[in-house]
RNA sequence: GCUGGGGUGGCGGAAUUGGUAGACGCCCGGGACUUAAAAUCCCGUGUUCUUAGGAGCGUGCGGGUUCGAUUCCCGCCCUCAGCACCA
């Protein structure tokens, strides 16, 4: 151990022997309870951010504190290495997508060791090995097999930018994921995942793992499966057969005015003959309207066309218009709505708009309010909530729940409809016409049609290169010696599916194979599974809430389904942390934000440090915000620098200790200073205190002798900081427990001894302190822990070697043997006693009266009530 | 627009869930050590007034409950995020 604290040597002595040691490769052990500790694989962009930086330190603490509790730990890391960034690369750079990914991989693979995260390497798994996506290839044919796996044209997310077809989920928002821009739609063929079969588990089964997620998580997937019940009603149209519609207000029929359907409705093509040119044209011109992305600022104003065919609504037998409207959606329903102008907002902004009658069938039944208006009055709003029905023939006086339940039942009864439930969630869409994905393992055969793969004839391998030119045609159908094949039915020529899948496809079950990575016939072996899984304790972005966290859960139902897993919830427990964000500078005098790099910029503060002016080099006068960081916005950190700099500790113990996890974190290297400034000060009494330390071994039972106040007060801070740092890190909370160390070092430091006069209580007491420190130091910081550890034990093999744990919390010393009760006069503090921690009420209420300060504002005054809380405080209210 | 979260010093943030508001850290100021600087250590640091002992004000705003409210209730304002014609 150097006097001085050099965090580089520091952290390359202990990688290199967690590595030779092989510390963190995890064994099945059936006399442990087992912890799965997952953070959300990297895409191996080649470099890692602060974002990964700070996710994988989360994780990491929560590893370390597991294993220290005692828990066997499986911590394994991985690589979301299909994906279209490396066919960019290839097709910008020329490189092979697939030697680019695995440099990347060694690279960012440096990286994370550099920073000292405990993974299990032994069980990296890449996504585009062909020992892994054979795995996606075999679970696409099972699906194939339950029939969740089908094929059909339909209208497809579409990015122009990147030329890809995109999931619902991965165009939420009407933006791509992945680029950002605006999504339109196209026409496509392609596979498909039944994830609307599981509609209602992957509603209802959040009900077991709600406690562990965060409310906004499962709020965003609530609403994303979006389950609305109502029912299908059937309006006869004049020519003939009818139009179905889904409502949620059936008890609102009386006061349709018209059936809306959507441009692309199938009845409109049928009908289409009939239609006169102007119509025909205002039609097309509606559904080429969704071809062009939405303008997200404006909502689209309310369009539509009087088809000229008529409806009959089967409550009331009015002859009702049929129109097309662009505010109806072919994908959600039945593609088809009754308009209620009189009880719904689009539907009365539709009729408004075109003139149509908005009669009012719903009463509200608050008294006063609903005064129904008098004929003549123009109607200002729809008024959507429940009431009671008028104007609705022999419903009218029911009350819309009651009435729906009937009316419901009514139209069942006589064939006109039914109660339905409907779902926003839509089946995944997964197939990709991009060469960097897994294939999809389905061949297409002239006389016996599309025919799945055989299971040993997997891997369908992709080949060694394919023409890549990101032009939105899958590659793989430029390559004959790939799709060239023969019919695993009839054996005649025939020719394989060209487009890849998804990469979330990679993502839904990659922590199963962590548990069995090297599997050669399985996905992973169930009994093993079995031992690691679910995931306790799951952490990521909030970017993937519904996204991967949804198809993941839909997969393991289907695993379930398949009998290797015997559970339908991955993941016990998530975590999602912030964003890393950063100041920018910049100028925006010419209305465009032009960001300037830190060296461009010089700050002014005034006294207490705030920005008062920030101008360029060259003279301009220059905003600040906090943004996220990005290379170009001139606030990026690079990870590698930060550890050359400071020590990889010393970065995570910062970003740790910055803010919450779950807000976002604003860089300041000033920050990560103070951190490394904390991790020097412990080295230093370690240091000053290392020869009376390393003379006693760890875990020697503790002197009773409570003789010294400076030896009764430092236990007193060390037992109190043990249970703040174990319930701080138990509910993931990861800022205070480092405060509360650095409080602890601080009383250490307050002790003011020197060792060589120190007592042996005093000694005792430090020691205590010191080992109790440094062992809950290890999840923050593990190579400064490991270290200062093996120098209080007096060896090197490391803390799980020595079978360091996390210190054990003693009541009997957490409590001091005074405290001080703050004494209040009507509610306003006036002073303080000093008391024992059990003094009871009698002996508060005395001690507070007769003190000094309280006397002077209670003089001459009635005292009318002294509240006492014992070990709290005293509150004497008076009068006068 | 709907839904959810959040407003506490110059900044990031604490506060045992109704009991000393501002822990811990950053920034800033002062001092010690040093030829000097860095590092380190000590002190100060919500705000106003002050006879230097304190006193007033203070957790977005306005009310309420309570001996006591950052915390509970009612009504506003602001802000961030998600969704956005889901019938």
């Amino acid at each position: 151990m150097d006097e001085k604290y050099f965090a580089k040597k520091v952290e390359a002595k202990w990688q290199q022997k967690w590595a030779a040691a092989r510390a963190f490769e995890a064994v099945i052990d059936l006399s442990r309870p087992k912890f799965y500790q997952l953070e959300m694989l990297p895409y191996p962009s080649g470099n890692l951010h602060m974002g990964h930086v700070r996710n994988y330190s989360v994780g990491d603490a929560v590893a370390w504190y597991k294993r220290l509790k005692g828990f066997n730990v499986l911590h394994p890391i991985g690589w979301d290495s299909f994906g279209q960034p490396a066919e960019d690369a290839a097709i910008k750079r020329g490189v092979n997508p697939r030697d680019w990914t695995e440099e990347n991989i060694v690279a960012m693979r440096g990286q994370l060791e550099r920073l000292g995260i405990s993974y299990d390497w032994s069980r990296q798994m890449a996504a585009h090995r062909p020992e892994y996506y054979k795995f996606d290839q075999w679970f696409f044919l099972k699906m194939y097999e339950l029939g969740l796996a089908y094929k059909k044209k339909t209208q497809v997310n579409w990015c122009e930018h990147d030329q890809a077809t995109l999931s619902n989920e991965q165009a939420s928002g009407g933006l791509c994921w992945r680029c950002g821009n605006p999504v339109t739609k196209k026409d496509l063929e392609q596979w498909f995942f039944k994830t609307t079969a599981f509609a209602d588990r992957l509603l209802d089964d959040m009900a077991e793992i709600e406690a562990g997620w965060p409310a906004s998580v499962i709020k965003r997937q609530r609403d994303w499966i979006g389950r609305s019940e109502g029912a299908f009603v059937d309006f006869k149209i004049t020519t003939g057969e009818s139009i179905r519609v889904f409502t949620t207000r059936i008890d609102t029929i009386f006061g349709v005015n018209a059936v809306v359907v959507a441009a692309e409705h199938p009845l409109i093509r049928e009908h289409d003959a009939e239609f006169s040119q102007e119509v025909r044209d205002a039609i097309e011109a509606i559904r080429l309207e969704k071809l062009v992305p939405a303008d997200r600022e404006t909502e689209a104003e309310k369009n539509g066309v009087d088809t000229t065919l008529k409806a009959i609504n089967p409550f009331s037998g009015e002859e009702l218009p049929v129109w097309v409207g662009n505010y109806v959606m072919m994908e959600y329903g039945t593609g088809a709505v009754m308009s209620v102008p009189g009880h719904d907002e689009r539907d009365f902004e539709f009729a408004r708009k075109f003139g149509l009658p908005v009669p009012r069938v719903i009463e509200s039944q608050r008294r006063g309010e609903s005064e129904p208006e008098n004929a003549g009055d123009e109607i200002s709003s729809a008024f959507t909530e429940y009431g009671v029905l008028v104007n609705s023939g022999e419903w009218s006086g029911k009350e819309s729940n009651e009435a729906k339940r009937q009316m419901t039942a009514f139209a069942a009864a006589n064939e006109f409809g039914e109660a339905a439930t409907t779902y926003r969630l839509r089946d995944w869409g997964v197939s990709r016409q991009r060469f960097w994905g897994s294939p999809i393992p389905m061949i297409y055969c002239d006389s016996c049609g599309v025919v799945p793969e055989k299971y040993e004839n997997l891997p369908v391998e992709l080949p060694a290169n394919a023409p890549l030119t990101g032009t939105g045609e899958s590659p793989l159908a430029k390559v004959p010696e790939f799709y060239e094949t023969r019919c695993p039915n009839c054996d005649e020529p025939a020719r394989r599916e060209t487009d890849t899948m998804d990469t979330f496809v990679d993502s839904s079950w990659y922590f199963f194979r962590y548990t069995d990575p090297h599997n050669q016939t399985m996905p992973f072996d169930p009994e093993i599974a079995a031992y690691w899984t679910p995931v306790d304790q799951y952490i990521g972005g909030d970017d993937h809430a519904v996204m991967h966290l949804i198809y993941t859960r839909f997969w393991t139902k289907i695993m379930m389904q398949l009998g290797l897993v015997d559970f339908d919830e991955p993941v016990k427990r998530l975590l999602t942390q912030g964003m890393v964000v950063g100041e920018t500078f910049f100028d925006e005098s010419s209305g465009k934000k032009i960001y300037f790099q830190p060296a461009e910029v010089k700050v002014e503060r005034d006294a207490k440090g705030k920005i008062i002016s920030a101008r360029s080099t060259t003279g301009a006068e220059l905003k600040h915000a906090i943004e996220r960081m990005s290379k170009s916005k001139g606030n990026g950190v690079d990870p590698d620098e930060m550890i050359d700099i400071y020590g990889a500790d010393a970065a995570r113990l910062f970003v740790l200790f910055a803010a919450p996890v779950e807000n976002e974190l604003v860089w300041h290297e000033a920050g990560i200073e103070g951190a490394a400034r904390f991790l020097q000060r412990v080295w230093r009494f370690v240091w000053k205190w290392k020869a009376v330390l390393s003379e006693q071994t760890l875990g020697s039972p503790g002197s009773n002798s409570r003789a010294t106040a400076n030896a009764r007060k430092l236990r007193t801070k060390t037992h109190q900081t043990i249970k703040r740092v174990d319930d701080n890190l138990d509910s993931l909370q990861f800022n205070t427990p480092v405060a509360a160390l650095m409080e602890l070092s601080n009383a250490i430091y307050d002790i003011k001894v020197e060792p060589a006069d120190a007592s042996a209580d005093e000694i005792f007491a430090v020691r205590e302190a010191v080992t109790a420190l440094v062992l809950m130091l290890v999840p923050f910081a593990p190579h400064t822990a490991e270290e200062l550890f093996a120098n209080i034990v007096g060896n090197e093999n490391g803390i799980l070697a020595n079978n360091g744990r996390f210190p054990e919390f003693l009541e009997e010393y957490a409590t001091a043997d005074e405290i001080e009760i703050p004494v209040q006069i009507n509610g306003k503090l006036r002073s303080r006693v000093f008391a024992a921690p059990d003094a009871d009420r009698q002996t508060l209420e005395t001690l507070a009266l007769g003190d000094a300060k309280v006397r002077e504002h209670t003089d001459g005054k009635a005292v009318v009530k002294v509240v006492v809380v014992p070990g709290r405080l005293v509150n004497i209210v008076v009068r006068g």
